[in-house]
DNA sequence: TGCATACCGCCGCTTGCCAG
DNA sequence: CTGGCAAGCGGCGGTATGCA
């Protein structure tokens, strides 16, 4: 391996080191969801600091943490949620059926990894600070799952809530009954005086019978538009306005059957398609919170805005299980650069881009970007497809499609221990009957599942590899 | 001995900028 | 747009200490 100065940029025209020294240039990286991106990718040398970087890393010194998620912050959380989630669907759907609204709706699937989102909030009014919500509250609660309902993998966001309570998302990869985490909550808030503090409040405010509260409706009612905006669902405001109404009453009656010590702190939102579920989650946890509106105002215009956004939270506004931490995108070198001369593959990946630009070029509105978002400095082009990518992959690029689909067979492989592959035989079988090339699988035992269950999955080598016996 | 608290090291979250 | 980067620092978690 050729000596390479560690933070030194090369200089241009670099003198490439001597040979063996290589970096793939060209990537593409296919995204669980429509997006498909090319960018060149350096390996083999660090880059530099100028000297405008290393001042402002002085500066950064400084720096206190505001209480939000930055966008750099909230790029990686998109990326493990993605990523986790993709894998998660992968194992549910067996073959990437488009239609997984069954594998969703279909108890038998609720033993499995499940994604289930939760939110928690405190029923009454803040008491102690965020750490020790975070660290007494939130924490029980998660170790309780994974004790009670086998939870291996999490990821939670803190937020402020509009009446400035600390209040929790939570994705957990199991499924679990509403009231059973309802229940689990409220156990804990008990603990803690949240409970009595409800019931006080509660009293009083139906002293004189029900007594619904209008701020209540409309946020209740909010959230259901939000949530069909997101997933979208039709929204019907009247119907909706009578259900939450309905639901209001139902909470009362509830609240008097009770006593009061069973309030609605938990919320669960139904699953049906993961896709929908990937973009709600991941846009519901990584909002800035309007962090970007005030870093962008002059001094003497802050002050009005921060009387505006809501309160920041203390210590840690996130966080997850170490299993999730570093799951990465599917990747695929479409050409190669070896000492600066560039040889491009003959591959699907490469077809793939390709049929994308042709694509791009098909549709040909004016004044459009064609769905494709280009930087010509540094030659990094971003597809916004009309279809998720796997899609178009599993029609027209087989052979690519078998390797997305085993980075996140493998990926669910690390995270949820070594499984046999059960389904691997099923997704070979929909892609030679879906396909236009077939797959010479002569030379591999006849029983696939077989093969395919005697063999340990430690790494991507020792697992059976259609394509290492494809002639292409 | 068993539990609670204190301590401390290290992990991981954060920042803006830049290269690609 | 994305990933990588250095380094401060909050806080997590493992371990030492204190105490009954």
């Amino acid at each position: 391996m050729p000596t390479v100065q560690k933070n030194v940029a090369p200089s241009y025209p670099y003198t490439a080191p001597a040979a063996p020294h290589k970096y793939i240039a060209h990537v593409a990286k296919i995204k669980p969801g429509k997006r498909v991106m090319v960018y060149k990718k350096f390996i083999g040398f660090k880059s530099s600091k100028s000297e405008a970087e290393l001042l402002n890393l002085e500066k950064g010194k400084n720096g206190e943490y505001n209480g939000f998620m930055s966008p750099a912050t909230s790029r990686k959380v998109r990326k493990m949620l993605e990523n986790w989630l993709k894998a998660i669907e992968c194992e549910l759907t067996d073959t990437w059926a488009i239609d997984t609204r069954k594998a969703f709706t279909d108890p038998a699937n609720h033993k499995r990894t499940y994604p289930t989102f939760v939110t928690l909030t405190l029923p009454a009014r803040q008491m102690h600070d965020d750490n020790f919500i975070k660290r007494n509250l939130l924490n029980r609660f998660i170790i309780n799952l994974k004790l009670q309902s086998g939870v291996e993998h999490y990821f939670w966001r803190a937020e402020p809530q509009k009446n400035g309570n600390i209040h929790f998302h939570l994705l957990v990869d199991r499924w679990i009954h509403w009231r059973s985490i309802r229940h689990d909550w409220n156990k804990i808030l008990a603990e803690h005086g949240y409970i009595e503090a409800y019931k006080k409040v509660q009293e009083a405010k139906h002293a004189k019978g029900y007594t619904p509260d209008r701020k209540e409706y409309f946020a209740r009612l909010n959230a259901l538009r939000e949530f069909s905006q997101h997933t979208k669902q039709p929204f019907d405001q009247k119907a909706a306005g009578v259900k939450v109404q309905a639901a209001m009453r139902k909470a009362y009656e509830e609240g008097i059957k009770t006593g009061w010590t069973d309030p609605n702190s938990t919320d669960i939102h139904a699953i049906e398609k993961v896709e929908s579920l990937t973009a709600y989650v991941v846009k519901y946890v990584t909002k800035t919170d309007g962090a970007d509106k005030v870093r962008d105002l002059n001094e003497d215009q802050t002050e009005e805005i921060t009387t505006t956004r809501v309160r920041k939270i203390d210590g840690r506004i996130w966080g997850c299980s170490d299993g999730i931490r570093n799951l990465n995108h599917f990747e695929e070198a479409i050409a190669e650069e070896v000492d600066f001369q560039t040889f491009t593959y003959d591959n699907q990946a490469f077809d793939f881009i390709r049929h994308l630009e042709s694509e791009a070029e098909k549709k040909n509105d004016k004044n459009e970007d064609n769905g494709v978002w280009r930087d010509k400095e540094s030659g990094t082009v971003i597809y916004e497809l009309d279809v998720e990518a796997h899609i178009i992959l599993k029609a027209l690029f087989p052979e690519l499609f078998v390797k997305f689909a085993q980075h996140y067979k493998q990926m669910y492989a690390e995270l949820y221990g070594q499984k046999p592959f059960t389904n691997v035989e099923q997704l070979l079988c929909s892609i030679i009957t879906e396909s236009v090339i077939m797959f010479d699988l002569s030379d591999k035992p006849a029983d696939l599942s077989n093969y395919v269950q005697s063999t340990t999955l430690t790494s991507a080598s020792s697992w059976f590899d259609p394509l290492e016996s494809a002639p292409f």
